[in-house]
DNA sequence: GATAATAAGGTCAGTAATGGTCAGGGGTGA
DNA sequence: TCACCCCTGACCATTACTGACCTTATTATC
């Protein structure tokens, strides 16, 4: 069931995203926590975990009067952003909300297919995971999705 | 002589999906546990000794607030290949052209495609094995394409 | 200008709400 | 007796939510 209320506000700002022509929204913390009868902070736990840029998004931010929250949806160029993307990003450690984050993104951008986005999910989050340390599971978490993209970038597909 | 609990849990859960369209059903285990007047771990007791890859189904799920199962009606009939193959392969361990083999393989049978051969096979080799021991790169491997079996074998795709 | 008041948003530790695991007890039939 | 289910409960892991306290920007006042 997609019912909590992070979930909720997430459903929310994406279809604000989808409505604004150029993927750019802002927002009032307080407003939204007043829409949806929370804590401002709940907010900020969000973003922080449906909106990073492992998830294709970056959030800016301004204090004080006339102070707002700013998403952005990064657009993905495919030829730059891949590179880019496979050698910077996923060179690190992906946390198990990260990996999937991303996971659905390149799915969103055409990349993977439906059935690829759903195997890399599931091999993401596999319980034996749990046998490696923290560090461990996010480097392999990391050099799955490398893998993978390594061998979508193949030409002779 | 009367039907156990577990049986009785097992045929709500069957109906559910029957009666669902798509081969998908979302319950709280909490939640079950209550109908069935039972302690939640029984719920575990009943997925994993009746909704197993093995026997046509696979489970999905997810903690915290908000948290739930998820139960996906696998698209194989019983007694067929691909019972006897996830059987197989299940709890086994694979040397890296055992992986191979079984991965082509699946593609030959048409099951997977050939870029979801080449994605399974570069992952499998990954050179981040190498950390590991012998028996627990076996043991990933395995658990690597029957995740990516069961995936593929979703009724909902 | 300098300063105080006001109006935002940020952080983090703690609590609540889920599901997972495992060792063990209790039947039941071969 | 022994093996095999079924069932339980204590303890663990993960995700969501809250509130107290902190930082920054703007505006009003002197």
């Amino acid at each position: 069931m997609m019912s909590s209320m992070s979930n909720k506000i997430e459903m929310y700002l994406k279809v604000m995203l989808d409505r604004a022509s150029n993927g750019v929204i802002e927002v009032q913390r307080s407003e939204l926590a007043d829409i949806f009868d929370c804590v401002p902070s709940q907010i900020n736990y969000v973003l922080g975990t449906r909106f990073t840029p492992a998830h294709g998004y970056k959030v800016e931010s301004r204090r004080g009067g006339g102070g707002f929250l700013r998403i952005i949806r990064l657009n993905f160029e495919p030829d730059t952003d891949f590179q880019h993307l496979f050698e910077e990003i996923i060179g690190e450690e992906l946390s198990q909300n990260q990996g999937e984050g991303l996971i659905e993104r390149l799915f969103q951008e055409g990349v993977l297919t439906k059935r690829e986005k759903l195997i890399l999910k599931q091999i993401c989050s596999m319980s034996f995971f749990n046998r490696l340390g923290l560090e461990d599971q996010e480097f392999l978490r990391a050099k799955i999705i490398q893998a993978a993209l390594a061998t979508v970038m193949r030409e002779d597909l």
